[in-house]
DNA sequence: TTTTTATTAGTTAGTGCTTACCTAACTACT
DNA sequence: AGTAGTTAGGTAAGCACTAACTAATAAAAA
């Protein structure tokens, strides 16, 4: 029994490994190498509240306004962000992602399909299903 | 064909998710909240070489000696880092992890064995034997 | 209906703390 | 004299703040 728990050690192990390296790969095609884990999570939240405005953005992640300030001139710098001005209310500018910022925001999302994409080219059509079965009877 | 491929996105989204689930619990039980991935870096570094010195370290991870010096009194004060003098060279400190700097280190470990602990109490025998078998067709 | 007066959106200026690095000069030991 | 580690002092970036500002709009008063 333990010599099984190995095993499947070292398969699900191999898993991670190839997700940690696909998404390494990721990582570094989208240039996100300096960017920080809040940085992401900042730019998660905009991916999530499409045509944000500083002010929504500064209470969605609970901070002043100066710092969403701070924080989108230094993505726009960095060329994940841009803004246009509302033309309803000239006082109010939308955050958008970029090309960039979006493929930044969701690179573990992407990994992902790179990891189900070898995953389908490695099996058949009958393995897949049974793999499939097989994760979802988990917890 | 696509839809076989968002039944496996699901499923494998969900194992991701189990991972970093109780990979959170393990972070908070040994009470690693607030470090940063640097410093879990060199926690890694520090196990990997058993009774490192502040000299080996600084070569190893290619940082000045003072840099090193501040590091280790950082992990110190955390609790996760001792020192001890050398008995043949009164110069020489040996860095040691405590328990909690050896849980942080290897924090992703846990967290797998847990996975692994998770798949093997939802599966019988031969299901773990077909997912085995399956994931080493991997790749 | 203007005009004045809030109010709101975002900016600027000025602080402060922490991480993560450095060099130069030092002490203590071999 | 040389090596191990320390101290002092410095830099740059991230990540936060408050107070005081400008510009635009909405509300109230003339």
């Amino acid at each position: 029994m333990t010599c099984k728990k190995n095993e499947l050690y070292e398969a699900y192990h191999k898993l991670l490994k190839l997700d940690a390296a696909l998404h390494e790969n990721e990582t570094c095609q989208c240039q996100a190498e300096d960017v920080t884990s809040k940085q992401k999570y900042y730019l998660k939240v905009i991916d999530k509240n499409y045509r944000v405005t500083f002010s929504q953005l500064a209470q969605e992640t609970q901070n002043s306004k100066p710092t969403i300030t701070e924080l989108i001139s230094k993505f726009i710098s960095m060329g994940c962000v841009y803004r246009e001005r509302s033309p309803e209310d000239g006082r109010v500018y939308f955050i958008y992602l970029t090309p960039k910022g979006k493929s930044i925001a969701r690179s573990e999302e992407r990994t992902q399909i790179q990891v189900i994409e070898r995953i389908k080219n490695s099996l058949t059509d009958e393995e897949l299903d049974q793999l499939i079965t097989l994760l979802n009877k988990i917890l």
